[in-house]
Order: C-alpha cells, then sequence, then structure tokens
DNA sequence: TGAGCTTTGTGTCATTTTAACACTATCCAA
DNA sequence: TTGGATAGTGTTAAAATGACACAAAGCTCA
C-alpha cells in the first residue's frame, strides 16, 4: 500500500502538480504541445495530455513546470507564465485516467491540485523528445481538437485566454517568431491567438507605431508571389515595452 | 509526532491551503480584511495576516475559499475570485511563523502552497467576526501599510494588480457600494482601486457611457455643501457587461 | 441673515484613435 | 506572356481622449 513521505526535502509532493501549456507557431497556425499516454488498456479515455507532473518539496512552483516540461518533452529554457490553480476534487478520477496514475504514481488515488503554466515558443526551434512516462511528445494544432485527459482541456481553455489577455497588454511575438520574420506571419499570429480577422491595414499601421520592428532591408526569397520586407523585432524597445505593457492594444 | 493522514474525504490537506484578499470600501478609501494572530512569545513577527487555512480534501478551491473566509472572519457569501498559486518552499518558514503555526497546525513543517482568492464587498454590510485561531479580525485601510505574517504582502500585492486590471475589463463597484451612491464616491472608489487621479468631468462622461447607472430622482441629505444626486446600479445591464467585458476601459 | 465654506455639476475644443475600404506592384510558374 | 498569389499602401468619417474653469446649492457660523 502506499503511504504519504514525509514531506521534507527532496521529496515529490503527492497533492500538488504542475502542468505546462506550451503554445508553438509554425507561421499559419498555434500548436499545443502534448504527450502521449500511450495505449490504455480497459477504459479507452483520452491518450494525450498536457506534460505534467507532481512537484518536489525543495522546489518552487515556476522551477517545479520549468522541470517537468523538460523531464516530459525535453524543452529547455523556455520562460514560463502562471496561470492559475485547479482543484476540483475529482479532477484526475475519471477511470481511465486512474488506470494511467496506478502505473505511474506512488499514490495514484492522491487527492492533487495542480498549477498551469503557458508559454509561448517557436516550433522549429523546439523538437519535442519524449521521456519519463511520456511515450511521445509532439505538436498537434490547436484547431480541430479532440479531447484531453484529467480536466486538461479546461485548463488549455483557461490558457488561451490568458493568452488574448496578455496580447492586450504586452507585445508577444518575440518568442514564436524566426528571428527574421514578415508581416504578415505576425499578422496570421495575432489572428490565431484573438481568433479572429484583422484588417491588414490596420493591423500594420498600429503595430509599426510600437515601435519595435526594424525593417531589415531584405527581402524573402524564392517566394511564388512579391516577395515581403522581413523585419526584426528591436529587442530593446520590445524587453521595455514587456516591462511597461501598454494599457490596450485594441483590436 | 504528527503523522501524515490518509487524504481522503473529509480530512485536512497538509500541503495546500487558500488566502483570501478581501477589499472594503468605506466610501473613502480601500481597507482589507486582515485577521490578528494575537500575540508570538519569541521571535516578534507581524500578527496580521490574511485570512487563510489548510483545505479539505473533499472539496474544491473555491469552496475551500468560502468555507476558510466564513470560519475566520463570519463572512458569507461572498464571491471570490482566483488569483493565482503561491509556492515558494520557505514561504511559510519565518521564525515567528513556524511558531505560530506549531499551535495550530497538525504538520506545522509540511510545504504548504496556498492558492489566493479575491474579492471586494461594501464594508458598512460586513461586520468581521473572529474566531477559530484569528484572535481578532478587521478592516484595516490599505494605505499606510505594515507587514503581514508569512508571504501575504507578496499575496496583497498580486491582489491589488489583479483588481486593477480587472477594472480595465469589467464594471465594478456594484459590490462594493451602498444600494444608493453618489458619482463621487464611485470616482473615488476608482480613484482608489487605480491609485491615481482621475478628470472629474472625464470619468462622469466615461462612467455614463457605459449606460449601467438609474439616475434615482432624489438628493443627499443633511450634508453640508451642494447636495449630490443618488445613482443606482441597472443590475441586469451591470450583469450583463460584467459577462462580456469591454475591451479597455482606458484610464 | 448673509458671508464663507464645501462639494456638485457641467461643455468645449484640439488631438488622437478607430474602423472601413480597394487597387497596384512584384515575383514565380506554367 | 499571362495568370496566380501575396505584399504594400492612404483617406475619410466617426468616436474617444485629455485638458481645462466656473456657477449652483446647501450648510454653518458669526
Amino acid at each position: 500500500m502506499h503511504q504519504n513521505l514525509k514531506k521534507i526535502g527532496a521529496e515529490l509532493n503527492p497533492n500538488v502538480s504542475v502542468d505546462c501549456v506550451i503554445f508553438g507557431f509554425d507561421l499559419e497556425k498555434l500548436n499545443i504541445l502534448l504527450i502521449d499516454r500511450g495505449e490504455i488498456s480497459a477504459a479507452s479515455g483520452p491518450r494525450l495530455a498536457l506534460p505534467g507532473n507532481l512537484i518536489y518539496n525543495n522546489e518552487n512552483l515556476d522551477q517545479a513546470a520549468s522541470r517537468v516540461l523538460t523531464e516530459l518533452t525535453g524543452l529547455q529554457d523556455i520562460y514560463l507564465e502562471q496561470v492559475g490553480a485547479f482543484g476540483d476534487p475529482d479532477r484526475i478520477h475519471k477511470e481511465s485516467d486512474r488506470e494511467w496514475l496506478k502505473s505511474i504514481r506512488a499514490e495514484p488515488e492522491a487527492r492533487v491540485i495542480t498549477v498551469a503554466y503557458v508559454s509561448l515558443v517557436q516550433m522549429s526551434g523546439y523538437v519535442p523528445q519524449a521521456s519519463s512516462f511520456a511515450k511521445n511528445a509532439d505538436w498537434f494544432p490547436l484547431d480541430a481538437f479532440t479531447e484531453l485527459a484529467f480536466d486538461h482541456s479546461e485548463i488549455l481553455d483557461a490558457a488561451k485566454n490568458k493568452l488574448k489577455q496578455q496580447l492586450k497588454i504586452q507585445p508577444i511575438g518575440f518568442n514564436l517568431l524566426p528571428e527574421k520574420f514578415t508581416l504578415s506571419q505576425l499578422h496570421r499570429l495575432y489572428e490565431s491567438i484573438l481568433d479572429k480577422p484583422l484588417d491588414k491595414r490596420n493591423f500594420r499601421r498600429k503595430i509599426q507605431k510600437l515601435n519595435i520592428l526594424s525593417n531589415l532591408k531584405e527581402k524573402q526569397r524564392g517566394v511564388p508571389h512579391k516577395p515581403s520586407s522581413l523585419y526584426q523585432f528591436n529587442e530593446e524597445k520590445y524587453q521595455e515595452l514587456t516591462q511597461t505593457g501598454f494599457d490596450n492594444f485594441g483590436f
């Protein structure tokens, strides 16, 4: 039987976990990083889940989120922002979830509250490598979605909303786009996050007024249409604006 | 010695707590509801703390917050909104805090992460009644502040910020003001929350355009100056706007 | 009783921001 | 060379913002 361990030092805390919602952009649409839990014998629940696991007692929540993300997917050095805590007593007790937990946890029946984190990365820079209990780790398009394990669909929704809000008070894009990018790509990114079309000319005017873009005197090559100018974020101004924020970027 | 209890059913969870940041408005300034932990013998740390305690394993976080608030301060039926989780491993291990925890917890050394909640109430409607381990519960002005127990000052800051943000995307005031109130009172409320002066005329113009106020054809009485018109929130429109929100209420 | 104190309540104007809208330029491919 | 695809650009009308000052109304107290 499972006994509680004394919760000091570097022991896993059986009651608190972290989950990571990692968004990636492939220059067309948003994707999310999920792990595959593999075949679940009896009740056939969803196989996909957010990367997440119990915390250790000697690490803080932010550290735990980074560690867990790395352990399950190999991704490193990602800035994670807290979304909030999820603590329904039954959140992990669906039949298919319990079965899986039995295979990976010392106290599979323990009540676990989880703290969710969100981040944005440039997909091409991060190739997931599954390990630990993740059978696989990969990017999945955010649209056309199936159900996730536990309450992870709910967490994903909360993360999406957080992201939308964030967009209104901070510049976003630095982590999601390659170093050189086109305004159309940035435009698509904003449309993906806000999940609504934005007028092209108005978008360009507004984003330019933020004064965080440098127009490299360089053009796309090899595209079967008029080539676009390439831009770069002015890192200094971008960081400055990230710190101070703006009251609203009213789209 | 303290043994871990099996974490099922209605047992306290030694690793997760909730803390409540309750703001009240006295028509002049913001106040916050705190409990007094009483005399602490040895190390003389702060006596004041946010009302908070461990959760039970069979309740969700929102329920736990409501219950704990009621148990410690007597306040009931308050809508609480989550601020976030705070989980530094040492957040409750200052000397004065440990000493106090020994007197009220079965596992005073356990690692505890806490989930913070925030709410707004009309002070006059809620008279705190301390009980449980709260020696006293009362309102304290938000300005001119001393340190709080644990990491509660940090939590308070986060709650204040949450409140400021909220103000920009939702109407606020319904819970904080008496049924009939003046525009000046609402004005002071907004200034208190945003912690900056707002132009009187511009404020009035803007708030009126929201279309959530009914001008009662009634005036203040007995004030030693020109009496103000009294207003009421149009509950229907207020709720509607609370649901849908607005993109920005740019002050 | 009227003079003084205090707070209410109100409008304008210049500037900025917003939303809506369509056509030409450039490159590649066939 | 033509057709297909995307890039890039400006105007206008309407709305929102921020700055700003003075008369009206009630109370108090000398």
